[in-house]
DNA sequence: ATGGTGGAAGGTCCA
């Protein structure tokens, strides 16, 4: 089985992009974030089309929002109201094989690492907190927890570890909120179980940098992690980095990992 | 030090 994930940044301007993706990659499950769609405006027939006939989608106007797209069945499963919000950024579903998937779009937190100065900031280690918290308090289960987290762990997850210190995504602050989650729940980093840390690796390159790739300035935001109980079925994880390059591109480019199903 | 671009909107807000 094929799971990829994706911050599309507008599922509606991209099916395009979407089904080149799908036609390259063939997933068998495909987690998107910031679809930016309302679900009564979820484009539903277009995506049945690309041959996923069980779609469940959490969206609001203009911001935010997450979808599974999947060719077998799914059930919806258990979410909770994350930091007082109704902000749409996390959907959940029990798949065919058994395994819980759990699809997040982690606020991004402003500019200024300080959560005493940004509320954004203080929203972002809040909800990495309650993430902890929920999944610790969980019973164990076959789980994959995938999207766009919002942090670059690694030093080799930016393109200077030394110029983003002090760059929301790469702080102190928030790596330590993640390895704290990762830990607290036995959570395998699958990109990084198949690449070696010292290479570097995004999945992420600002609209900014006029041109892609350009001086690669990139960064790992976006992340498929397994429980360790999954550990002997991986068999494969990676990004799709040349989607980045492609006319209307988003920002990020989709992550692969392929599990015994 | 600043601003650079893109998306949803049709104001600006958000990334």
């Amino acid at each position: 089985m094929r799971i990829i994930t994706w911050n599309i940044n507008s599922v509606r301007l991209r099916i395009p992009a979407l089904a080149k993706v799908c036609a390259i990659l063939d997933p068998d499950v495909v987690c998107l974030q910031e679809t930016k769609v309302p679900d009564d405006m979820f484009p539903s027939g277009e995506i049945t089309e690309l041959g996923f006939n069980h779609i469940i989608h959490s969206g609001m106007k203009s911001y935010n929002g997450v979808a599974i797209l999947s060719k077998d069945p799914v059930k919806l499963a258990k979410t909770r109201k994350w930091c007082g919000k109704t902000d749409c950024r996390h959907i959940a579903a029990n798949l065919s094989n058994g395994i819980e998937l759990h699809n997040f779009y982690v606020p991004a937190g402003g500019d200024i690492p300080d959560r005493t100065l940004n509320k954004k900031f203080d929203h972002k280690l809040q909800f990495l907190s309650e993430m902890q918290d929920w999944f610790f308090s969980m019973p164990k289960a076959d789980r994959i927890l995938v999207g766009d987290l919002n942090i670059a762990p690694l030093e080799h997850d930016v393109w200077s570890h030394k110029q983003l210190l002090k760059v929301v995504s790469h702080t102190p602050i928030e790596v330590d909120a993640l390895f704290a989650l990762q830990n607290s729940n036995d959570w395998i980093d699958t990109v990084r179980y198949f690449i070696p840390p010292e290479k570097p690796v995004f999945t992420w390159w600002s609209y900014r940098n006029r041109r892609w790739p350009g001086n690669n300035r990139g960064r790992r935001l976006d992340h498929i992690w397994a429980t360790k109980t999954l550990a002997p079925r991986l068999k494969n994880a990676g990004v799709f980095t040349q989607a980045r390059g492609w006319e209307k591109p988003s920002d990020h480019v989709p992550v692969l990992l392929d599990i015994v199903s």
